[in-house]
DNA sequence: ACCTCCGGGACCTCCCGTTGGT
DNA sequence: ACCAACGGGAGGTCCCGGAGGT
């Protein structure tokens, strides 16, 4: 029987750039990381780089897309789980994907938009887009935790889900730089012992 | 007779340059910033760089001490303002100072947090002490308040206190990304409405 | 039943690389074109060139050719004009030609013959072949005019031709740095008001 | 005694590239010659190229500037020298020039003008000015000889001046072409046999 | 015949840190 | 102390021609 693996070519070096990619911004940033230095942690040559991106920036943008699609909003949108356990099995399960590299990344997300200097940059219009999206996710759940009475604040959702998400976003650069899980265990106990703690709190 | 204006050089070119430094890390990022910009925005002649700072690096670390003197931390460790408003006071200040930049500044702090790898770089070291300091000096007017029995929640303070510093950092950098004030504002309504809102809320 | 319609690939698409190519390196120049700048001009994937031409030379060649069939000739060689109308006449339709673009075109014999370095290159022969022939007929116009005695000059015919020309070609490169029409109109006003004036003038 | 020999650097590595870059732009052309090629041409690394000239197109400028200085105008404007003489010696003496390389050169003016396509681009402000300095003091000597009475021709002097500028221009692009000096001979043979022939001819 | 993808190499420009004469 | 000049190396991008499956 022979392979189904398709020409060595085609959609594979795509891909390995952009694992590459995403795997180069992330941890180092944006600015930091050369078109080279991508193409050789993706074994891949230089020259090939233009024939799967329109540019760096191009690159960056794909990166951004998947980062977002691989976000476990599933967790969030699960009708079979309470809301509340929603929200936080979408977190713990984000927290545990920055714990395995020790808090070296912070959120993908979070690193363009301090990059990015250009307020018309495509990256940075994406980025708003990206962001609201998630807020609003995270904001028709706790919608529901509120309407099924778990929730004890009477601020509105949206409030709630965009304090958690800058809370989140903020925690993950905090771990960053002191290296250890200590804000984020922090996110954890004062979005759910306090925030949306429940009425019988 | 000797003139008393000081040389031009010396330590008023490490001032400018300084100034020009924490502008553009700050507005645009530290990778994106090469050196040879930071002294065309100075006025200095390119050479003179290294007189004053060892590196670029050395100019980052620079920059971000004076960022964090410049912080209104005195606003905080008012013994004469009431603690809670000493707290909103704070952040308010900072809050101004980002919104007359249209969010198109992130704190510096952050934006270094994001673009440093390597865990060992004296600037990450450097940043894990200012984030420290800064979430114990909140802590302490928190404890204040909680003592002086203005806020409901029985929560340590320190981690009420990292809490609000990590909201604050991701509140800037979601409003850098959609470029208004919308995720400030949050901040503001959910750390004084809710997580320290007093007893009788 | 087969359609009459032509493959659109076939001698289509080497007809729209051929007008493309005849554009990109009159207005710019050769060296200054690229073949992907040409295939995406002409609507065409950038890797059907090489079916069409062996390479961005072998284009040139063709373009030269193309470029040589189109000039007015005919109106230099028609036997029923006067032998000194049929010059002016020859001049002043390339004239036209030049004159629709603002002069932001040069003759392309003349483009390729300051760019190609090497003596032996083929587009090096060609060029000299091209301009040796159109001297030729030009010279020949002018005998005839010479031997009706319509031209006082007794400088050989080969040699006026050779005269009219240089100086053209040296009009378009001065009418193009000027932007204006300044040289050309002085090539007329000279070359028929003295060089091949009449024995009454 | 000590060699008054300056640091190797300074101005010598500027003229080392502003000598290559002449060459190399006027045998081959402008867009055909890599700062790669001039650096190494010149024997000068490649990254010393930027502290000499802001870019490419500004050494362009210069390589104009240092040949238009270099034209033998002195001997147009020798008022020891009988003007029609003068034109001839300014011609003959530019001839020589050429013939040194055989005609493997063209007028360096003439290449740029062929292959700067933007209007508004430096380099073609630059060659308007030269190409019109040159016609004028071409055009002052013929005066001078048409006051002398030496010359036949009631043509204005500009624009028998203009046209032997031009006629130049394309001998010198026909002479380059065909690899030969008949283009140029035939230049003098025109020029100074009918255009700016004596009133006894 | 077609054309997507390939890819070594070069494009122009700028990087950051240093050297060395003033 | 100053700073013009230095320079190896990399920046992102594009070059031209070819390989090879459809």
């Amino acid at each position: 029987m022979t392979t189904t693996r398709v020409r060595p070519g085609s959609a594979e070096i795509r891909e390995r750039l952009l694992d590459a990619g995403m795997d180069l911004f992330h941890t180092q940033s944006y600015n930091g990381t050369g078109v080279q230095e991508i193409t050789s942690a993706a074994g891949v040559p230089k020259g090939s780089f233009y024939n799967h991106f329109d540019s760096k920036q191009g690159l960056a943008i794909a990166a951004l897309e998947r980062y977002a699609a691989q976000s476990p909003l599933d967790l969030l949108m699960n009708p079979d789980t309470p809301p509340l356990a929603a929200v936080r099995g979408h977190f713990e399960e984000l927290g545990r994907r920055f714990a395995v590299s020790g808090y070296q990344r912070g959120c993908m997300m979070g690193n363009f938009a301090n990059e990015v200097a250009d307020r018309a940059d495509p990256v940075r219009v994406l980025l708003a887009g990206l962001f609201d999206a998630w807020v609003q996710v995270v904001a028709d759940v706790i919608a529901q935790a509120q309407q099924g009475g778990q929730v004890a604040s009477a601020l509105p959702a949206e409030q709630l889900a965009g304090m958690i998400v800058s809370a989140w976003e903020g925690s993950l650069t905090r771990a960053r730089a002191c290296g250890d899980a200590g804000p984020v265990d922090t996110f954890f106990t004062v979005v759910f012992d306090q925030l949306l703690a429940g009425p019988s709190d």
